[in-house]
DNA sequence: TTTTATTTTCATAAGTTATTCACAAGTTAT
DNA sequence: ATAACTTGTGAATAACTTATGAAAATAAAA
C-alpha cells in the first residue's frame, strides 16, 4: 500500500487530507511537527510527502532541504495562495510539485498519481524500453528509431514514455492531460493533440500511416508496439 | 440509461442542467429541496449526483453526509465562486469531484464521464469477454474476430458490449435505443437498425447468415455466442 | 399469391472530433 | 542580448461518425 506522509501544522486540514487520502486507498501518516516528521523518516520512508511551507519551528523549505540531504522521496509542497515565488524556490530545492491552497481534492489526487507514476516508471528495473524498431533509453533520454537517433523535446519524451509504459492500452485525453501536465483541464484542450501530432511527426508517422500511436476516435490514443527481443 | 440526480435550489440552473444533460443522453431527476431528494434515494438510486453546496434547509455537506451514510453513489459538488475561499472544501466528505460555478457545460460533461468510467471499470471485474471466435477487450477497446482485429467506432463498440453482456437474451429496440442513445423511442427511428447493420457488416455477417446478432422479427435482436473457455 | 408490415441497406447530410498550421509567449542556450 | 528551441492557442481543414429518409429486401399475414 502506498504511504503518504503529511506534514502540516493545520489540524483541520490534515484531518481532511487524512480522510480523503485514506478513502483513495493510501496509507497516511500525519505530523504537525517538522522535527518529529524528520525523525520518523529515519525509521521508515514513505512513498510520497505532502509538505506545508508555512510551519512554526522550521519552515517547509528548511525541512525539504534536510529531507533531501538523505532521501530521494517525491515531495509535493503545499502553500498558501498568492506566493508565486515560493513555487520557484520550492521546485529549485527539489520539490516534485507544488500546490496552492486552497486546492481541489481532485487536483491533489491527480498530481499524487502523476508523480507516483513517474517515479515508478523511473525506478523500474528497466532503463531501456525496446520495441520493434524503437529503443527508448530512459537514462540517456534518447530515442532511437530504425537505427537513427530522434531528437525529442522533454515533453515529447515524457509523452512517449507514458505511451510506452502503457502500451496497448487506450489512454483517454483526461489521463494524458493529467499525467503529462499534472493539471486538470479546463476547457476543451487541444494541447495533447498537438503534442501527439508533433511526436508522430518525429517518429515518422502520419495519422493515416501510423506505426505506434493509434487514434481512438472519441476517446484518446493507444500506443501499439510489439516488444522486441534480441 | 444513466440517471443523474440534480439537487440545487436554483431553478434556472437546474433547468439548464436538465436540458443540457438530457441532450447528452442522460436521464435527469431534479430536486430543489434536499429532503425530498433524500427521500427519493430510498426509492431509486441514480448513477451520479450533482449536489449544490448552498441550499436552504440543509446545506450540501450535511446532505452529502446523509447520503454517504447509506449509499456509495458518485457525487459531484457544485459551488458558487468564493464560497470555498479558504477552505479545502470538497475534501471534507468524500465528494468524488467538485466544480465551481460558473462552469463550462463541456467540463461538467467531461467530469461526469470520467467518474462514470472509473466507477464502471471498477464494477466490471472482467476486462475481456471471450466468445467462440470473438474477443472483446475493454481496456484495449479492441475486438478480435477469428484472429483479426476489427475496428469499431465507439458506439459500435458499446453496442457490441451491450449485446455481449446480455448474450442469449432478446433485446428489444426500446431497450437498445435507451441504453445506447439514451433517447426516447420514436416509432420511425431506424438508427438502431443501421447501427446493427454496420456492426454486422464489420463482424462479417449478413442478416441471412448471422453468426452473432440474430434478428427477432417484430421485437429486436439477440446476441448468440457461447462463452469460450480456455 | 398478394398484400402488408417490418427490416436492411444506401447515400447523403449534419454533427463531432482530430490534425495541422502559423503565431505568440515563454525558455534555454550561446 | 540574441538566437534557437518549446509549447500552448486559435483557426482552418480534414477525417470520422452517426442520423435520416427513401428504396430495396425480407418476413408475416391474409
Amino acid at each position: 500500500m502506498t504511504t503518504i506522509l503529511i506534514i502540516d501544522d493545520d489540524n483541520e486540514l490534515t484531518e481532511l487530507l487524512d480522510e480523503f487520502l485514506s478513502e483513495h486507498k493510501f496509507k497516511t501518516k500525519v505530523f504537525h511537527n517538522p522535527m518529529e516528521a524528520l525523525n520518523s523518516l529515519k525509521a521508515s520512508v514513505p512513498d510520497l510527502i505532502l509538505l506545508d511551507i508555512m510551519m512554526p519551528e522550521m519552515d517547509g523549505f528548511q525541512l525539504l532541504r534536510k529531507i533531501r540531504e538523505t532521501l530521494d522521496v517525491p515531495v509535493i509542497m503545499l502553500t498558501a495562495k498568492g506566493e508565486v515565488s515560493d513555487k520557484v524556490v520550492g521546485l529549485e530545492l527539489g520539490a516534485d510539485d507544488y500546490l496552492a491552497k486552497p486546492f481541489e481534492p481532485r487536483e491533489l489526487l491527480a498530481r499524487i498519481q502523476s508523480i507516483l507514476r513517474r517515479v515508478n516508471s523511473k525506478n523500474s528495473m528497466v532503463d531501456i524500453l525496446n520495441f520493434e524498431s524503437l529503443d527508448i533509453n530512459k537514462i540517456k533520454e534518447e530515442v532511437v528509431l530504425d537505427g537513427k537517433t530522434v531528437s525529442l523535446s522533454t515533453s515529447e519524451f515524457e509523452a512517449l514514455l507514458l505511451f510506452a509504459n502503457n502500451s496497448n492500452k487506450v489512454l483517454d485525453r483526461e489521463f494524458l492531460v493529467e499525467n503529462l501536465r499534472g493539471i486538470t483541464w479546463q476547457t476543451y484542450d487541444r494541447s495533447v493533440d498537438v503534442l501527439v501530432s508533433r511526436l508522430r511527426n518525429k517518429l515518422g508517422e502520419t495519422p493515416a500511416r501510423t506505426r505506434f500511436i493509434k487514434t481512438i476516435h472519441g476517446v484518446g490514443y493507444k500506443f501499439i508496439a510489439t516488444p522486441y527481443k534480441k
